[in-house]
DNA sequence: CGTGTTTTTGACTTCAGTCAATTAAAGTGG
DNA sequence: CCACTTTAATTGACTGAAGTCAAAAACACG
């Protein structure tokens, strides 16, 4: 409809979780905003603050983190384009965690009124929103599950399987081929390790064919094998046949 | 208005998030239910089932948890009496994890429709239903962060000091002094620790003169040093100032 | 009062962390 | 294009926090 507008992958996205008409679309087209370039290991919001805007990321990867006494800091979540990076921050008015840009990234701000006026004026589009961040909240609690109950092996492979489906299903790579915008530091923080076990962990499933990396490239040789030792079930992603159409 | 209804709670709760006037209340009463009570230790959703109602809890304590491989759970969140126990599940269509009755629980059933239509036919009960599920979601952040990178002490002590403030500010006991429903099993399911491991926590938190425990009575005799050692700091509850109204 | 949880304790093990040094890669400016 | 700095990846030796196993004590409850 509206093909080079920054608000396409916002659009397509949203059409996934329900079926929109032409009106609501338009209405989705229609929302203020500024477009930003923003350089690599910047914060777009920090913990405390009180946002005006909803982050919609354009292209470029983010995260969402907290940090801990003696600081340390856990990341909870990985943005790919398309994702709002802080609609919870924005509708809760004061933002219960960092989102920190990964790469270089270009991001669409849309004031928080705009969103929470259309969400409200349009059912449809306001199901699409809330469900979007239902999944983020299915996401941060399997990664619960994943930081408290499985091993340094597991985690690092579940980590890496989620990370070839997020980024299929967003046609940002293929499933078993792709390129993983984090160092192994980023990868410890996201799964309650360290930098220097991600690393023996990393050569393990390497040496176990099961994976094949040059620089960030991450090709997984053998998916099967690999998503059973991840203990990966992707239902938590609310993808495919799952999804809450 | 009906301090009899057993959808009380629900009306009270959502009054905190966003101011209600009287036909929105009348709206929340009027929403249909059925009342069960239910027995200690039983599933009201299972991951994978398709709910069709939304259970609020009127009175006990239930889980939110997900089962790893080699049978191991991690519990991602607690529920207090005037929680909606299954939004996400309902609304996603799949449940992406299990709700277990911690104890005895009364709790009402809504339809899933009815729950929905509400939302979008009356935007402030809506805003302050999706505002329930984004605390939800700052809950399990916060929980992810505090497996993946506290220390055991501080991890336990930080569910105490969750729990003290929670059930506080529902009116089920004082910050300092209330009763824990869960086994120390459980409380090692949530913090991603052994239940041997937790015992020694607990008591030393009890030698550090930091808590005082009978049975399931918790009394923490100094919260100051306690908030302190347990890293705690409840913004990401959204209770007081900080709260979204 | 006996049966099944739950809590507590002790002895021993292990997975992952720490510390520290080396190598490799990626920028950066001349 | 090359020295020079910075960041990221890798490796080895050692440590330690939390896990495992197993048994006893204390409760909870029909």
């Amino acid at each position: 409809m509206h093909p080079d507008s920054p608000l396409a992958p916002l659009a397509n996205k949203l059409t996934k979780w329900s079926t929109l008409g032409r009106a609501e679309l338009e209405a989705v087209y229609a929302l203020p905003f500024s477009f930003k370039q923003i350089a690599p290991h910047k914060m777009i919001v920090r913990e405390g603050d009180r946002p005006t805007h909803c982050c919609l990321l354009v292209s470029g990867f983010s995260i969402r983190q907290k940090i801990v006494a003696r600081g340390g800091r856990q990341i909870v979540n990985v943005n790919i384009p398309g994702d709002m990076v802080d609609l919870q921050n924005s509708l809760l008015k004061v933002a219960d965690h960092d989102v920190e840009t990964l790469t270089e990234v270009s991001a669409a701000f849309i004031p928080r009124e705009a969103i929470e006026d259309l969400a409200f004026a349009r059912p449809r589009v306001g199901k699409a929103l809330w469900l979007e961040t239902l999944v983020d909240g299915s996401i941060t609690r399997e990664w619960a599950a994943n930081i408290g109950r499985r091993n340094a092996k597991t985690r690092v492979a579940h980590l890496l399987c989620e990370f070839a489906m997020r980024l299929d299903s967003a046609g940002l790579g293929e499933q078993c081929n792709y390129e993983l915008p984090m160092t192994q530091e980023q990868i410890a923080d996201a799964t309650g390790l360290t930098s220097v076990h991600v690393n023996r962990t990393l050569r393990a499933l390497d040496a176990d064919g099961l994976t094949q990396r040059h620089k960030r490239s991450v090709v997984i040789t053998d998916w099967k094998r690999m998503a059973k030792i991840a203990d990966f079930h992707p239902n938590y992603l609310h993808l495919g046949a799952d999804s809450p159409l």
